[in-house]
DNA sequence: CTGTTAGCGCATTCAG
DNA sequence: CTGAATGCGCTAACAG
């Protein structure tokens, strides 16, 4: 005798996984309204609805959304490519955007491209074979076959973390020429004469750290010290490049580093602290990032603050946007967010 | 009149999605030909082999891996489930893990699940529909519907960044609680005799954290001051912690502070240079994670150090082999790696 | 509101 | 070494 309560295993086959066809045989109705009930439950009377989600509960079944995405070309996945996530000025972006689609049931396939074109070439062929609804992408600057591909896929793309004119399709970021500008007019204001840079060799660092540099130049100060480390960005990288701006026996001792990333700045701080370099007072430091990581935390940092989550958050709405657009065929909106910077003094002296 | 070199686009449809069959008229070759020359290129002749990559780039075709993944029950993804991706002392391990699944043409799906069981079980239900061919989850400690769940789905699970008996499948980690102990008779050994603790509320972290103190009770040390904060881990929250250790008028300043991860021990030494708290004379810490980012950088931090990259190698590793293990349908080996962590005492003094 | 028919794009399994 | 038939599991589109 069955005792109640007792979940009933209807079909606990040798190891053949549970199909739709399973479920409405048991719930006693077709397959297909086994699938609606599942995907648009308000076309289905509630007491089949009730049958059958007690069939799928009988059954352990779990959708092949592989068969499910075939069919309806629809595969509800977005595909995040970045640079790294190691030391990942990215993170706070990353974790906004899967909070966003992941409540919308979108889930997220990553791409890591380490910095170089030919990497991310072929993963954005390797991800678009999954068919994805949408895909996410640090940065603006890609090569041809990357462009044309993304482009003859006709599904919406954010670019992000930069700005540009000529977007492939959404843009999401702020423009890393200007945050050198600003950079270097802040600090001029304040009276720096002497400057020290230290990045890695990411593509959007150098172009804050160029672009940091042609316009103190073009103040006519003081030729900065510059010195590039191989990404990623870590402590240790920080640690390095202070040593060498420190140790370079021709320079003269800048009064301030400005840093390409906070995690290098942190390394910084600690590279001074060994060597007993009183931050700010024998040496200023600048970061750049967000400010969870940074100002506040370290009272003596100046940093250029970034809200990676806001990055996030605006590619999840868009694409969600186009997504619900897509279904009602409405006009696709162009989508271009300067979601800018500020500058954040530090706040010990 | 075409010239030469000029790239013939041969199917340029309206918008329509190129497929096998397209690839295959064009190549005047059988459909079945093409999948071939794509996937198992040792079973054609390289002529055709040549016909059919012409084809391939005339079209732009890009292979359909919903519809072969149907067909095959083969999805070549693997899904990694974490708390949460900010700040996080997984990323050593996501960036080796994706390193060694990319090269062997393995996809990855990321989830993230907060610490919270309920969202680990929703996105582990969502992430079957796709029929990863292998899942990653951190930790061990599960609901009874996920391991069930995970049990029926037949694929290798690895758990990682932790130990336990009873895995669903195979294990990369170490054991939270022998980090507890060992800490405690390496800090008794040199002699200290007042502590102090911060942590974040992940399972994990609180778990090495209350085997730190049983393992100080037995030994009859005074009972340490306790801090726990909300995770995740970031500079702020250890900051607060060791504010709190501090301004705690009843308590007794610790001579060390132990925190539950490399991310709050910055936090403390910030706050700690913050206050003029000189590091280690005045107070002593140690961190819990990754050398890169903690020993060697902060002279003055001691550390539980792990080896995140090895777990995420050796995860892959495990997974590719029964991958391999599958086709030739060979026995299943058992795997349980504890990877370990050593005590990595502070340089400078 | 529910069922039927057809086919998504590919790989397995045979036959040649 | 290559080809033809068949079906993976599901949903769109229509019919009832």
């Amino acid at each position: 005798m069955a005792k109640k309560n007792e979940k009933p295993i209807v079909i606990p086959p040798g190891g053949e996984s549970v199909t739709l066809i399973d479920v409405a045989r048991v719930a006693g109705v077709a397959p297909m309204t086994v699938s609606r009930a599942l995907n648009r439950p308000e076309l289905v009377k509630s007491d089949t609805q009730r049958k059958v989600l007690e069939a799928v509960r009988a059954t352990g079944y779990v959708p092949n959304l592989l068969a499910g995405g075939l069919a309806s070309s629809k595969s509800r996945l977005v595909a995040i490519l970045l640079p790294t996530i190691a030391n990942s000025i990215f993170s706070d972006t990353v974790q906004a955007l899967m909070d966003g689609l992941t409540s919308s049931n979108y889930q997220t396939l990553l791409g890591l491209t380490g910095y170089s074109r030919e990497k991310e070439e072929a993963l954005v062929e390797a991800i678009l074979g999954r068919r994805p609804d949408g895909i996410v992408l640090a940065g603006t600057s890609h090569s041809p076959a990357t462009i044309e591909r993304l482009t003859k896929a006709r599904i919406p793309v954010v670019e992000i973390w930069d700005l540009t004119d000529k977007p492939i399709d959404m843009v999401i970021g702020f423009s890393h020429e200007e945050v050198g500008r600003q950079v270097a007019r802040h600090l001029l204001d304040k009276g720096y004469e002497t400057f020290g840079i230290v990045s890695v060799d990411d593509p959007r660092g150098l172009r804050r750290c160029e672009s940091l540099k042609r316009e103190l130049a073009k103040h006519r100060a003081a030729k900065p010290v510059f010195e590039v480390l191989p990404a990623p960005a870590t402590l240790q990288a920080g640690r390095e490049g202070l040593s060498r701006i420190l140790d370079a026996a021709h320079a003269t001792k800048p009064q301030i580093v400005v840093c390409s990333s906070d995690t290098l700045a942190q390394g910084v701080l600690a590279e001074a602290a060994s060597r007993g370099v009183a931050v700010p007072r024998d040496i200023a430091v600048m970061g750049f990032g967000d400010l969870s990581t940074a100002a506040h935390v370290y009272p003596a940092l100046s940093t250029v603050r970034i809200d990676g989550a806001r990055i996030g958050t605006e590619a999840a709405r868009a694409l969600l946007e186009r997504f619900n657009a897509a279904e009602s065929d409405a006009p696709v909106k162009a989508v271009r967010i300067d979601t800018g910077f500020s500058i954040v003094e530090r706040q010990s002296t």
